[in-house]
RNA sequence: CGCGGGAUGGAGCAGUUGGCAGCUCGUCGGGCUCAUAACCCGAAGGUCGAAGGUUCGAGUCCUUCUCCCGCAA
């Protein structure tokens, strides 16, 4: 079985590294071309293409694929008999699917058809679902709209983020694609459309990521934090200085909570001091920050950041 | 030359117009208490990132360098 892969982040990359530990025949490599990144701007390549030079895998970066005629004429003299992609970054042109005798194969981080589209883990985390999973399908021109082949179902733990929810996924789409291809080449593999019922996930933006004390519970505030960790981080000010939160939890214990929490404004820190941390009220309870990152600084414990950053109780975040 | 912040005892930070290097925590010793991640007393621990310059005097002002970090998905 001839194998063209597509794919970018390191999620792609486990499901490469997965094909070629199962000894698959990887004929080429579509990865998104290098850009200026990071401090600096120095340029980086993906994670895909950096394994595939590793292996000695020819590496193809088309800026665009789209009527790109003359990378649509390379693909098709590679004549690969399927195309695996995993978070390749740009939508297939009908041009390109049609290509391979077994189709395309992309590996989605949901359980389709929920979470459609580009941010299907981040999704899942900020919405606080207790699982999601992957699905396999053969592409279709739609937005992960293909038919699905295999499902595997994952749990989501209470505190865990999107990065490493991200990692667990990356590793079992591996597997999974692994195995769908072993059922695709024995003729054995299912072929189930999707049903009306789909939902969507669509990229994340800036403004999300800012906190609403005022209408938020502390599990949604919870849900928002892991969400966005480690891709931009859920943010909130105080005194017009910028704080981002990494880390908190739902405060169990209500020995903080004074006799008059209920007309204080949601936001209002009810406990600051560097043995007990930050705690603070919100609409339906009391947050607890774990983590926290300052401006122009990086993160650190929310101890550790009290001890240089001293923050007054019954402050409030807006 | 993408934009910006920073380098000060083990940790996190402050240091005003240049004038004895400080704060919180931790560490060590002692005390107090039925008791404490409590409190009190004391101690150790710094070539203030590097080099040069201005000055009677530089953590502080000027130049150069090195390293670290944040934001731009």
């Amino acid at each position: 079985m001839n194998i063209l892969f597509m794919g970018t982040p390191d999620f792609a990359k486990e499901s490469l590294e997965a094909l070629y530990n199962a000894k698959y025949n990887i004929l080429g490599v579509v990865t998104n071309p290098d850009k200026p990144k990071g401090r600096g701007m120095k340029m980086i390549a993906s994670p895909v293409k950096e394994f595939a030079i590793e292996k000695n895998i020819p590496v193809y970066q088309p800026v665009k694929v789209r009527n790109n005629e003359e990378f649509i004429k390379e693909m098709q003299d590679l004549k690969p008999d399927v195309i695996c992609v995993v978070a390749y970054g740009k939508i297939l042109p009908k041009e390109i699917l049609d290509i391979p005798k077994y189709g395309c194969i992309n590996v989605h981080g949901s359980l389709l058809p929920e979470y459609r589209g580009a941010a299907p883990i981040q999704w899942a985390v900020l919405n606080g679902d207790k699982k999601t999973g992957i699905t396999t399908m053969y592409m279709d021109v739609g937005m992960d709209t293909g038919d699905m082949i295999l499902k595997q179902e994952v749990d989501i733990g209470e505190d865990e983020t999107t990065g490493e929810l991200w990692d667990r996924l990356a590793k079992i789409g591996g597997k999974l694609l692994v195995e769908t291809l072993k059922q695709i080449e024995s003729g054995t593999a299912p072929r189930e459309k999707q049903g009306e019922n789909f939902t969507l996930a669509p990229m994340l933006n800036k403004e999300m990521a800012k906190i609403d004390w005022e209408n938020k519970t502390a599990q949604e505030i919870k849900n928002l934090v892991r969400g966005l960790n480690p891709i931009m981080g859920a943010y909130t000010f105080l005194n017009g200085k910028k704080i981002k939160f990494w880390k908190v939890d739902i405060s169990k214990s209500i020995e903080y909570a004074p006799d008059n929490i209920n007309i204080i404004k949601n936001g209002t820190i009810l406990v600051s001091n560097q043995r007990d941390g930050l705690f603070i009220k919100t609409k339906d309870g009391i947050l607890q920050v774990i983590e926290i990152q300052g401006e122009n600084a990086k993160k650190m414990n929310v101890c550790d950041f009290l001890r240089g950053n001293p923050i007054n109780e019954f402050e409030i975040f807006e």
